[in-house]
RNA sequence: GCGCCCGUAGCUCAACUGGAUAGAGCAACUCCCUUCUAAGGAGUAGGUUACAGGUUCGAGUCCUGUCGGGCGUACCA
């Protein structure tokens, strides 16, 4: 169905037809809603944009636009130009009825659209080692994820949740010893914790379970596999679990060691010497990211034989794109940054399109305790998990709290307002006049049977439109939150309707009322409340039909 | 030093990617529950969008510089 901002496009761009300009010289015809109500309900700038090109007055541009300009008065009620010559379009009522009419008809896959239908997209996220319990630090990635992902699927997309990890490295080895002297230590020997050992309590859980299990069997054995497999094997599942919590399954574990052991490592440095891109220098394998930019080469394989983690990566992503992706995004914070440029040159490098990966970057979260600045540390046990969290808050809050600020900006967490947040939460209102609606259905069921269908023509309230007017924006804001990869601009949105709803709901009694328009009211309601359950069932929020 | 990100109401953040009079939530103050959930609503107050220039019909948004904060700047990940 041709969405109200394609339409406008379209008939503005037949108008265009009487300017002699050619196709290339005609900026991009933006369509957007206008701040002020009295401005109508879409706006067009295309005016002012053509000003420079046909060297006109926007506004005497604007005027000839409109004249020519031929319009299904279904759809639009009216045209005006304002301003240094802005076009701004009044929806006619019957539009609304319409729409409404479609939300109600679609129900639960009201929003959803084929955009990205054939596409297949791989989002590579939270991706944390199994050191350690998941803290909230990892909980923007984690939630930002796979939010995003649900967005895409809603646009169309076919999409793979993937975690990458990687269990042989130095951290792993240093988790290892760690169990290994809790384990020493629960069987009474005198050994201390190593140096930059894990210091969490988790490590003593874990020692404890190999030693219900094992015995003393272990004790004799300087080899740590052991104490790191188990460790590994627990901590993944919790991390599974933590996920779970939060509503989040992964489609696929992918292990560092693939990439090793299916050769592609060894392949990818081949390839990149065969392309001169890669050469030794003082016993190390060099990437030669200055011919794509960077003021120094980068070290590919260390002169101890070891890859540093760019190689990996780049094997991976390849790997990736060699699976058939269109698309593969990768969210991860700040620290990160540096490093990407260097992974997209290597996949160029190998001949794929850097286009096809692309990078989510969310700023770091500030953990606030006790009014300082926290820093955490796996190592050193100072952290505080995502469990933790969602015990004193509950998931809908903690996953609402990642959400709702723009990922590129720095986030602050106060604990103790994230824990007193209870009823002065935000999530709260959405789920709160979710939950309204729903009350006032069963009450409607209770008292009326209606035989037909609802007039929905009696919705001539102010606020009925403007309720109507939001609801119906719901298409295009999944659609923005999906490209611009930003899920808080669905929770700007979902605010925003919940507040017409709001403001209807004190403005417009529903039962008491004539029976028809119990009736139409009811399906406003009942229209409002499913695109609220759609837009927090994105956001993985519940959305509770009592509270 | 260099690179990337950020700086908006007392606090935490929006602002549809350059549009018209910069908006919410907390906190403060004044009101509103015999009526569908007051976890709500109506209102008041609060701003030179860090600062200084520039680009153009138009800048919180783009460019330059300054100041302040975060993250990088490894043969760590």
């Amino acid at each position: 169905m041709l969405s109200m901002k394609d339409y406008l496009r379209d008939i503005i761009s037949n108008s265009l037809q009487q300017f002699d300009i050619s196709e290339d010289e005609i900026p991009e015809i933006q369509i957007e809603k206008p701040n002020q109500p009295e401005h109508g309900d879409a706006a067009s700038n295309i005016a002012m944009n053509l000003a420079s090109v046909l060297k006109m007055n926007p506004r005497k541009i604007a005027e000839q636009i409109v004249e020519e300009l031929e319009y299904d008065g279904r759809k639009l009620s009216g045209i005006e130009i304002a301003g240094p010559g802005f076009i701004n379009f009044r929806y006619a009522e019957n539009y609304l009825f319409n729409e409404l009419q479609t939300i109600l008809n679609q129900g639960e896959t009201f929003g959803q659209s084929d955009s990205l239908e054939g596409q297949k997209i791989n989002v590579e996220f939270v991706s944390a080692n199994p050191t350690g319990p998941l803290t909230v630090g990892h909980g923007r990635n984690a939630v930002l994820g796979d939010t995003i992902a649900n967005l895409l699927e809603w646009t169309g997309a076919d999409v793979d949740r993937e975690y990458y990890f990687n269990n042989a490295g130095r951290q792993m080895r240093v988790l290892g010893k760690s169990v290994r002297a809790r384990y020493l230590q629960e069987l009474s020997h005198d050994v201390e914790l190593p140096e930059d050992g894990y210091e969490g309590e988790y490590i003593k859980d874990i020692a404890q379970t190999l030693v219900n299990e094992h015995g003393k069997k272990l004790a004799d054995t300087e080899d740590i596999t052991p104490f790191k497999e188990k460790a590994e094997q627990l901590i993944f599942e919790e991390i599974q679990a933590t996920l779970k919590r939060m509503n989040i399954v992964m489609d696929r574990f992918f292990n560092e060691q693939e990439v090793y052991d299916d050769g592609s490592i060894d392949e990818t440095v081949q390839k990149l010497r065969d392309k001169d891109l890669a050469y030794d220098k003082d016993g190390a394998t060099w990437f030669r990211t200055t011919s794509f930019g960077k003021d120094q080469d980068t070290v590919l394989i260390k002169s101890s034989g070891e890859p540093t983690y760019r190689l990996p990566d780049i094997a991976y992503h390849a790997n990736k794109l060699d699976r058939g992706y269109d698309q593969c995004i990768d969210v991860f914070g700040a620290d990160h940054i540096d490093t990407y440029p260097d992974v997209l040159s290597g996949i160029e490098a190998l001949g794929y399109d850097r286009n096809k990966v692309d990078v989510v970057v969310y700023q770091f979260v500030t953990i606030v305790k006790e009014g300082k600045p926290f820093k955490m540390s796996t190592r050193k046990a100072n952290f505080v998990t995502l469990d933790d969290l969602m015990d004193e808050v509950g998931s809908d809050v903690t996953r609402f709290f990642f959400e709702m600020r723009d990922p590129n900006t720095h986030l602050e967490f106060d604990i103790a307002e994230a824990k007193e947040a209870g009823d002065k939460n935000p999530v709260f209102y959405l789920q709160y006049a979710h939950a309204r609606i729903h009350s006032i259905l069963r009450k409607v069921e209770q008292e009326y049977s209606f035989s037909s269908v609802p007039n929905l023509q009696l919705l001539t309230h102010e606020s009925e439109t403007k309720l109507m007017k939001s609801l119906i924006r719901f298409p295009e804001m999944i659609q923005s939150a999906a490209e611009s990869r930003e899920p808080h601009r669905l929770i700007n949105y979902l605010n925003d309707l919940a507040s017409h709803f709001t403001t209807f709901y004190h403005d417009c009694r529903i039962l008491g009322q004539e029976e028809d328009l119990v009736q139409a009211r009811s399906a406003l309601s009942k229209a409002t409340a499913q695109v609220l359950a759609n837009g927090l069932g994105i956001l993985g929020i519940t959305a509770p039909e009592e509270m």
